[in-house]
DNA sequence: ATTGGAATGTTTTTT
DNA sequence: ACATTCCAAT
């Protein structure tokens, strides 16, 4: 059979596409190929195999992963791809319990709480069932019931299970915690698996519908599901047996997040029909590399034996990067990819820099921001998960789902109203008596007005409940881009901020813009899938799911920074690992569970890497307030020497303009506001060097002198054209390049 | 009810 | 070293 869906293809990667019926695993090695057939053999499905797009399903590890998925398909066969169910789990299943809500004895308008909301949810409930806080941390408890619930555990089986105080006590709340979410109207992360689950229990009609649905099922990061994805797709599968596992148990990174190896391990066995095939040709990194990371890998017991090979050159040796103390592994971080940039033809974009934790991301962003080297960062503190954009939009979710608590009581006195704690208290009391939720109390304290309350509360309290019953009307008459300006005006933040007028005041004007804005582009491209999500619906649940590496925009000309995890699945040119430290990476050597984990998470980070592969490590490094001395890691060791070019870090002092002995330090404190700043902070820059003009010479840090041939953009957006004496025309935004007029 | 300063915890990775 | 939370003062 000929089809260009096959165009391509590999031996064994056509055999993966064809195999369409029936149980198949595909274990695919690093770089392997595996979006690529999984994709095709989506197409395969529709265009040959005469499936419906209706009937299949493909689940990814993120959003992201999903969307180019979507893309692919749509390029092979066209917008009957559409049809398709392709997402994450969490996407996939919220989406369903949209619609199947009513039958938990939910509503579809629920919300989904991140785990900040978790947490003050736990604490209320610790509250209520008079548990300490300090002999159980919420934190801890939390861990346990999330725990409880990845292995499908409800607070009766968490209870019997228990064989401690501890996980007794935490079956307790876990229980009160489960009675609150629900009077709440909401779901936490977990609930979006474990809840459908409990679904199909209960209504074996439903599961018969969505196994009718779903008859060819994909599982992509097979390796990254934990016990209750597990148990959820064998229920679906069971329909018509026809399901696709892609993944790499070399690649397992999530283990703390409670996946489970075994269920890639498994596969055979829980299918003794299944057919494997083996992905090991890799079309990614260098012999070098490859060897590298194969090496590495080989000294871990649990695993499925496979060997990755190419066909591509050697490529050059592995360099580690010995650094006297991690500001210097920072700084020559940042020589080797200005040279690179010099010396070959590199560009910002090939670059990543990897790190263990977000933590050691500061070091090096001072450095980058030092040589005026532009970079994206994936990860540190999300945009959703900041305080002021956070605050917004618990308005938005308490006007979707009056019924959240957790959000109501964030607003109630947000802005400052004059509803204080004494007041809130009485109205938790009285809602619990009456078991009214909160926002029914608040509708009602006219009508029993009789004197438990004072009368400013009293006012405060309706005008409160008018404001956001308003809204409420609103939002059907108005499009959602309008009606939630008027709201964010009303509340004036914006003007709460100009107003203070401090550093951090103004990046948090700044992030409610652009709130505003993401809001904006969301009303005007979703397309409401008839009777289902509301428009606010549907943007609450993309926020609460979105992922850092969702965000990642790699068409931006600029290096790359984020931590291994997030880097799952990309692929770069040049990649630099850093703090490649005993005690830093492997992170935890108590047992040998976590290290074969760590090793994986190294094998994932050095097959990111296509022609060179940097391993960086430094001898002293700042944790907490100390110094601490380190040593390199073994997995440094573990590689073959003839594999490594070994360079030392050259002395801190008396390098060229590169260095930075006493880096210029904003008003207080470095670190975070940085990150938070960084636009305020560049546009002063900015101004104090502002009116270029095409036609003149100016000098780059890292290219040196050139002519400016073209403008455009304003602002944080102006972008130059520099023709430099290298003969090279490069586009630089103005707001990193760091230009100095000749 | 709000504010400011002190005490406390946090950093391993995240849907 | 930071941010959040807690507590006392106004």
């Amino acid at each position: 059979m000929t089809s260009p869906i096959l165009d391509g293809l590999n031996e064994v990667q056509k055999k993966a596409v064809q195999t369409t019926d029936g149980q198949v695993l595909i274990l695919a090695g690093a770089g392997s190929g595996k979006t690529n057939v999984l994709t095709r053999r989506i197409a395969f499905l529709i265009a040959e195999r005469r499936v419906s797009p209706f009937h299949i399903l493909a689940v990814t590890f993120t959003n992201k992963a999903a969307g180019e998925m979507k893309e692919r398909v749509e390029k092979l066969i066209g917008p009957d791809s559409r049809r398709i169910s392709i997402g994450t789990f969490h996407a996939i299943f919220g989406k369903i319990l949209r619609y199947e809500a009513e039958k938990l004895g939910y509503k579809s308008s629920y919300t989904i709480y991140d785990s900040e909301d978790q947490l003050n949810l736990i604490k209320v409930s610790m509250e209520f069932l008079n548990i300490s806080q300090e002999l159980f941390a919420p934190s801890m408890i939390r861990s346990k019931i999330t725990k409880a619930k990845n292995l499908f555990q409800g607070p009766e089986m968490m209870k019997s299970k228990a064989d401690n105080p501890i996980d007794e006590k935490a079956a307790t709340i876990y229980g009160e915690y489960e009675r609150r979410l629900q009077k709440a109207n909401a779901f936490d992360f977990d609930d979006l698996i474990i809840k459908p689950i409990q679904l199909f229990h209960e209504f074996p009609d439903t599961l018969t519908f969505y196994q009718d649905k779903f008859r060819f099922i994909h599982i992509d990061e097979y390796q990254d599901t934990n016990r209750a994805q597990y148990i959820l797709i064998q229920l679906l599968a069971q329909g018509h047996r026809n399901i696709c596992v892609v993944g790499d148990d070399d690649q397992s990174i999530y283990g703390w997040r409670h996946a489970d190896i075994g269920n890639i391990l498994n596969f055979e066995k829980d299918y003794p029909e299944a057919v494997v095939f083996k992905l090991e040709q890799n079309y990614r990194s260098t012999q070098n590399i490859l060897r590298t990371a194969n090496e590495v890998v080989k000294n871990n017991l649990n695993r499925k034996s496979k060997t990755l090979w190419t066909d591509k050159d050697a490529g050059t040796l592995v360099t580690v990067l010995e650094c006297p103390d991690d500001r210097a592994e920072a700084r020559h971080v940042v020589q080797v990819i200005q040279e690179k940039i010099r010396s070959q033809k590199y560009t910002f974009a090939d670059f990543a820099i990897l790190y263990r934790t977000n933590a050691q991301s500061r070091l090096i962003e001072e450095s980058l921001m030092h040589a005026s080297l532009p970079y994206v960062m994936v990860g540190g503190l999300r945009f959703y998960e900041r305080k002021e954009i956070k605050d917004i939009l618990a308005y938005l979710r308490v006007i979707a789902n009056v019924s959240d608590t957790v959000s109501l009581k964030r607003i109630i006195n947000y802005p400052a109203r004059g509803i204080g704690k004494t007041t809130l208290e009485r109205l938790e009391e009285f809602s619990e008596a009456r078991n009214l939720t909160l926002f029914e109390t608040l509708m009602q304290v006219r009508q029993l007005g009789s004197g438990w309350l004072q009368e400013r509360a009293l006012s405060a309290i309706q005008h409160f409940t008018e404001m956001i019953n308003k809204y409420r009307e609103l939002k059907e008459q108005l499009s959602f881009s309008e009606w939630t300006r008027i709201l964010i005006e009303e509340l004036g933040l914006l003007r709460m901020l100009k107003q203070e007028n401090t550093i951090e005041a103004m990046s948090r004007y700044e992030n409610i813009i652009e709130l505003m804005t993401a809001i904006g582009e969301f009303g005007t491209s979703y397309v409401p899938s008839a009777e289902a999500e509301t428009t606010l619906d549907a943007f609450l649940k993309d926020v609460a799911l979105i992922a850092d590496i969702d965000q990642f925009d790699d068409s931006k000309n600029a290096l790359t920074l984020m931590t291994i995890h997030s880097s799952k699945g990309l692929e770069f040119p040049v990649v630099i690992l850093t703090g490649v430290e005993e005690g830093l990476f492997p992170i935890d050597t108590d047992s040998q569970k976590d290290l074969e984990e760590e090793r994986r998470l190294f094998y994932v980070g050095a097959t990111r890497a296509k022609k060179d592969l940097y391993l960086a490590f430094a001898k002293r490094r700042m944790r907490y307030n100390n110094v601490y001395s380190t040593t390199q890691s073994r997995f440094i060791d573990e590689i073959p020497s003839e594999l490594v070019n070994w360079e030392r870090s050259a002395p801190s002092l008396g390098l060229g303009m590169n260095t930075y002995p006493h880096r210029p330090r904003t008003r207080g404190g470095l670190s975070r506001s940085i990150r938070e700043t960084s636009d305020t902070m560049v546009e002063s820059a900015y101004n104090r060097n502002s009116h270029y003009r095409a036609g003149q010479h100016v000098e780059h840090p890292t290219f040196g002198p050139g002519r400016i041939t073209e403008m455009e953009g304003v602002g944080d957006r102006q972008k130059v054209t520099i023709l430099f004496n290298d003969g090279v025309e490069r586009r630089l935004m103005v707001k990193y390049a760091n230009l100095m007029v000749r």
